[in-house]
RNA sequence: GCCGUUGUGGCUUAGUCCGGUAUAGCGGCUGAUUCGUAAUCAGCAGGUCGAGGGUUCGAAUCCCUCCGACGGCUCCA
């Protein structure tokens, strides 16, 4: 709030003309005249409109300070806009105009100049050094003050149970069971619950983004927002290729959403309170935005406007979110982990009733298992947990469990007493990494809320108007976060002695070919073309060791050295990475075709993209 | 967001306690070498020591503020 206060031997003002936004007032009102006053100029804010009783009470005491110094009896509220450029809205600032008024009339004389109204005045003032002061007010917080929406702040209170479900459905008391052959589990369980925090050092795979080029932090960008060199950007690619074109097999159709909306929608306000998470928000001429953490809202928006009938249920919808944008707090962002923009599959399933939503829930825990294995990530690289309300538990006993049956082995379950978020049954897939610490890779959610909330339905057999049920569903997770996980997959591998690597399909580089000296380099190029897979040639001047080196610290899966051997004999002597032990490089002659071979049945059923650098090695820049 | 640690050429780093404008390797460039499986040799270039302010004759070094990174608290994909 701003406020000019001037001691005036008199103020007199005159409305001429209402504004749109004006306030219905008496005749009465229209003109008046107050003689030795202190009239106060105020501008109320859009700030204010986060803490303004605070506002108002420090407005009073900076207006009665001033009334006092002057010795006067008699106060001028006066409403007066250009004080401020960022005003409140203007009922906002009606009401706070009018609980001043009434404040102060208990101890003075107030008048009040109508809001909103072109106005005549004149105002005589007496110059004196105390006769003009001008204050800013400002709730304290609000700086600061970040809009918590009520699902976070409900799940600070909430009552949540923990067990350990075995395979056989049984419950068992998380401290009295036996981890002894479920190391992962421990830890993981250890994370969520117990939060022990043991490690101080980096997860391993911030240098190894780094030192493979694949990605970086952009420290001209918010934190948590990356850039992605040209091998990074690959391995996105491929990944979000795959999950969305096996969603798409599976029946999803793909739709884009955009990246920003409106605070103020209705419907969406009531989702952001629903939501544990906070926002990025963005001023925007009078609108005030914010940056999407899901594509949620683009999807039920959308599904609110279709014409549905059963007959297209289950229906599938997805969209590769580039980017989700979650202003995660800052003490939480590290390496590729946790970001505060990053690249989502979300689906969205909506369903006639609880019995297809549960059938469909089953379909996709099946489905995210499958599309994690074909990452790189199977079972024995994450943990399951499923949480659940107690109604639903009690209702659904035999599906529940046969979740931890398709695993065969024990998960983390979590039951809450009430719902507070919009979710009944949920499961997720954490990847436990090199520190111990513990992330969500897959998901899906029974939502039971925003079919009513965002007015989305269908007509059933009857033809009558239904409201469905809807899952989410995040078949990989964060495409950002798979990439962690494989990398600090491969940082464990090689703590026991495995050269660390990526997936053939997601190698950068799939076959390196080393020529021996120049003259070796056209045959290098025959070989080259004869490969099917992404291909490059090691031609700078540098000894054969020293290549070697290059090419396995890049953990390129396939190294060919070119020679006047090979040359000779047509075949080639190929280091395969996968099959060696680290200071023990396995070695094979085989012919092109061979190789060809071996890689088709590796790669073949995954997406498949070109070289994203030079072939020739000497004509890359270093990113790093 | 709060607390702690930290920030030196593109990368890794010496110097910081005890002030005197900076050390080395990798990488880059030039030249020599044409090489059979984890770093060929020599030379050259490259730094307003995270940013801003202060103390001082003088600051990478001491003080303050801010920014980034890492760890803890808390939370998710």
């Amino acid at each position: 709030m701003r406020l000019l206060l001037i001691h005036s031997d008199y103020i007199e003002y005159e409305t001429k003309k209402d504004t749109p936004i004006a306030e219905k007032i008496d005749e009465s009102f229209k003109k008046d005249r107050l003689e030795e006053a202190l009239t106060v100029f105020i501008a109320v804010e859009s700030v204010d409109e986060e803490g303004k009783d605070e506002v108002i009470k420090k407005s009073i005491e900076e207006i009665k300070k001033a009334v006092k110094q002057i010795n006067t009896n008699r106060i001028m509220l006066y409403p007066y806009a250009h004080l401020s450029s960022e005003l409140s809205s203007p009922k906002f600032a009606v009401d706070v105009l009018k609980e001043l008024e009434t404040i102060l009339s208990k101890d003075y004389e107030v008048a009040r100049a109508p809001f909103g109204w072109y106005k005549a005045f004149r105002i005589s003032c007496k110059g004196h050094p105390l006769s003009e002061l001008s204050k800013t007010i400002v709730p304290e917080k609000s700086e600061k003050d970040e809009i918590v929406s009520e699902a976070l702040k409900a799940e600070d209170v909430a009552q949540s149970y923990w067990k350990i479900m075995t395979p056989d459905g049984e419950l068992h008391d998380v401290e009295s069971f036996d981890f002894k052959n479920h190391k992962n589990l421990k830890k993981f369980v250890d994370y969520e619950i117990t939060k022990s925090r043991k490690v101080e050092e980096a997860p391993p795979h911030v240098e190894l983004m780094k030192r493979l080029e694949l990605a970086d932090y952009e420290p001209a960008s918010d934190s948590g927002n990356m850039r992605y060199y040209p091998k990074g950007r690959l391995i996105k690619s491929l990944l979000e290729t795959y999950v969305l074109e096996s969603s798409v097999e599976n029946g999803a159709m793909e739709v884009e959403t955009p990246l920003m909306y409106d605070m103020n929608h209705p419907t969406l306000k009531k989702y952001l309170d629903r939501f544990p998470a906070r926002q990025y928000s963005i001023e925007s001429d009078k609108r005030h935005l914010f940056l999407r953490f899901a594509a949620c809202f683009g999807q039920f928006l959308m599904n609110h406007d279709m014409t549905i009938s059963y007959k297209n249920l289950p229906m599938k919808m997805i969209e590769m979110t580039r980017y989700s944008f979650r202003r995660e707090q800052r003490g939480e962002l590290v390496g590729l982990r946790r970001l505060r923009a990053f690249t989502m599959p979300d689906m969205h399933t909506m369903c006639s009733d609880m019995d297809q939503a549960i059938e469909q829930f089953g379909d996709q825990y099946n489905t995210c298992i499958e599309t994690l294995d074909n990452i790189g990530l199977n079972i024995d690289d994450y943990e399951v947990a499923i949480r659940f309300t107690r109604d639903f538990y009690d209702q659904n006993r035999t599906f529940i469990n046969s979740l931890a049956e398709t695993v065969n082995k024990p998960v983390l379950v979590e039951m809450w007493d009430t719902r507070f978020f919009y979710f009944v049954l949920k499961f997720e897939f954490n990847f436990v990494d090199a520190i111990e610490k513990a992330s969500a890779l897959s998901t899906v959610q029974i939502d039971v809320e925003n079919s009513e909330r965002y007015d989305i339905k269908y007509t059933n057999t009857e033809g009558e108007l239904t409201r469905p049920i809807m899952l989410h569903c995040c078949p990989s997770g964060a495409i950002e976060r798979c990439i962690y996980a494989l990398l600090e997959k491969a940082s464990m591998d090689s703590e026991k002695g495995k050269p660390p690597m990526l997936p053939v399909w997601l190698s950068p580089t799939q076959v390196r070919i080393l020529p021996i000296s120049t003259r070796h380099l056209g045959y290098a190029e025959e070989v080259a073309e004869q490969l099917n897979a992404r291909v490059d040639i090691d031609d700078r001047e540098d000894s054969v060791g020293k290549k070697i080196r290059d090419a396995g610290r890049e953990w390129i899966p396939y190294v060919v050295v070119i020679g006047d051997k090979e040359v000779e004999s047509g075949n080639i002597n190929v280091t395969i990475r996968s099959e060696s032990q680290q200071n023990k490089p396995v070695k094979k002659e085989m012919s092109v075709n061979e190789l060809n071979k071996k890689i088709h049945e590796e790669t073949s059923s995954m997406p498949f993209r070109n070289l994203p650098l030079p072939k020739y090695v000497s004509q890359r820049p270093k990113f790093i």
